[in-house]
DNA sequence: TCGATCCGTCGATGCGCTTCGACAGTCCTG
DNA sequence: CAGGACTGTCGAAGCGCATCGACGGATCGA
């Protein structure tokens, strides 16, 4: 293995010097640098990590915290995956995966070893269990969500209750007057997930202002629930003439069922989606629907991870404006 | 920080002792473990990930590197990821996240900065512009999925050829005679993704054992894409009653797409398809498939990374038999 | 010309751990 | 009862790096 001795020694300069030419924390003569950094790519030095982060504490390292259950939506949890590393890596960090299932536990585990500098946790309940224990860690710790009690925490979230404000609003503008939510799978309101009850409060507030009809529903993501969910939905309320789908799993299910049905979109029926724009995009009509934008979550996430790490900020709650794109499935009512 | 010292003085012994109780690679006497361990609770210490590292060269960390791309089985893909880490805290270790897009100098990095013990690489092309790079590193290396020159890496995956032959295997023991593939979307083939090659190996090889009719057609993940490709192999091969689908991502499409032409599943046209358990069994109708068994493949891959890391063994290519179910999507042809 | 100042570089130290050799004590064997 | 073979424990060294204080030399002003 190479080591900062090797490239000091090539380049006729003592270990240290090699060091801060890396780092920049001294200035270094333009050409002792430029000496250093021939040496460097010449022998390919790359620093060990565990010997940076044993004298820096610093380990380079963000760990990011995921459901991995079948009830979350996988592909919009793996978008913000794909973001968060991509961010992280800009900052020069890795990822390391941790699952949700390792409970607080897990988070005690890589704080106490200090295998990284900060921690993401995604899929954050209003109840969040573990955020005593996130408080208590020493790191800097930032939410892809809020918790009722957020205090001390660095969150990063969609407005949802705007979202959901925003879908209704839609509806009301185009003149329909009973509208109707396919939520989340029950396991995700049972779970409390913060998300899913801060949409609907939206939803049904601006419902309420307009003074639309609002009925609300949760739908498991299988063909059979999508399709129990409609026959509710029209024994219900058969005068339903918006339908907001903020469920990116049963998307396609929904909308073969309608047609099944005889009910054509947006003719009969106008759906507004919320999910990232490329699966509204891909259906089999172009979904008008509240953008999901991950990949700024994630990003945002990262920055504000950084941020701590940089003494540069205090925790703070960034909320995303929601963006409601108009396309072919909805349009006026009647 | 609660460092191997203050374990040690609060037990009474020396810093190696403790050492030692935690590796068990001396024999510490019943009295003196129970003493440290005691200490090691009450105090709550954890080794120093980066001290660990830098005296033993083990970091206790697996290198996993995922296609993020969207072209890729996006669930399908999170499976192997969530049966890695899983797979991978069984040995006390955690994961580090790598994307494809890092390419050969990602690998590098990580190899050379001595950041993970071992590389895991998933979405193997046949042609596969890593293997030089992989096989250079000093590190234990197992790719999921196998190049055309796998020799001294480490290579798991699904027999796919098998898988092929069993499918069309089962629907020419029906009575099947045109059977057709719908295949996973052109830009897997373009990139010589070696799983799809192998499996149309097989599916073509057994069809012409079997003196059957076989037709292949790659399918792109939308709902357009799969009436097109519906509408191909109905007009060229018009017989056609049997359908293999080695594509999870348009199982749902396809299935709609199938009623809304009026055509019964089995009754009409026997579907097989390639894909994990539980999403066979959550379409529609419950499909007869070959499940993809992504939980065991996490758990081998991670298995054949620990025994090289242990020199328990040269690399090897270890092939899963597939396993095809009877469900209610075929039956007898005519 | 002399001291003050600044720039660039070096050496030493320590981060927390694993591991090797050493050693005192115990047990067995002949 | 001497000698050897284990057992259980300790101390010291060193893993590769960042960082702090020190220091030589150049620059500048008076």
């Amino acid at each position: 293995m190479v080591t900062i001795a090797d490239v000091a020694s090539d380049a006729g300069v003592s270990p240290s010097t090699v060091s801060y030419v890396l780092s920049g924390k001294r200035s270094i003569s333009l050409r002792t640098r430029r000496r250093v950094e021939r040496s460097i790519r010449k022998l390919g030095y790359r620093p060990h990590a565990g010997a940076r982060a044993l004298a820096s504490s610093r380990t380079n390292i963000l760990a990011l915290v995921v459901p991995l259950r079948a009830d979350q939506n996988v592909p919009v949890v793996m978008r913000f995956v794909a973001s968060t590393v991509t961010a992280a890596r800009v900052y020069d960090h890795d990822l390391l995966l941790l699952t949700k299932d390792e409970g607080p536990e897990g988070l005690r585990r890589v704080a106490a070893s200090s295998i990284a500098d900060a921690i993401i946790v995604m899929d954050v309940e209003a109840a969040e269990p573990r955020v005593p224990v996130l408080r208590a860690l020493r790191l800097p710790v930032v939410l892809i969500g809020v918790p009722d009690e957020p205090f001390g925490l660095a969150c990063v979230d969609l407005d949802f209750a705007a979202a959901g404000s925003a879908c209704v609003a839609h509806l009301a503008d185009l003149g329909h007057a009973e509208i109707a939510l396919i939520g989340p799978s029950p396991a995700v309101y049972e779970r409390g997930t913060s998300y899913a009850g801060r949409f609907l409060r939206g939803f049904t507030a601006t419902a309420g202002e307009r003074g639309r009809s609002a009925a609300s529903y949760a739908c498991a993501p299988s063909y059979d629930a999508v399709h129990a969910c409609v026959d509710d939905v029209l024994r219900e309320h058969p005068g339903t003439t918006g339908l907001v789908v903020h469920n990116e799993a049963v998307l396609a299910a929904l909308l073969a069922d309608l047609r099944q049905r005889g009910l054509r979109v947006p003719e009969d029926v106008s759906v507004v989606a919320v999910c990232p724009e490329d699966m509204a995009t891909s259906q089999s009509i172009a979904l008008t629907s509240v953008d999901i934008p991950a990949a700024e979550l994630g990003g945002a996430a990262v920055e504000l991870a950084m941020r701590q790490l940089n003494g540069e900020s205090r925790p703070e709650i960034r909320l995303l404006a929601p963006r409601l794109t108009v396309r072919a499935s909805t349009t006026t009512a009647g």
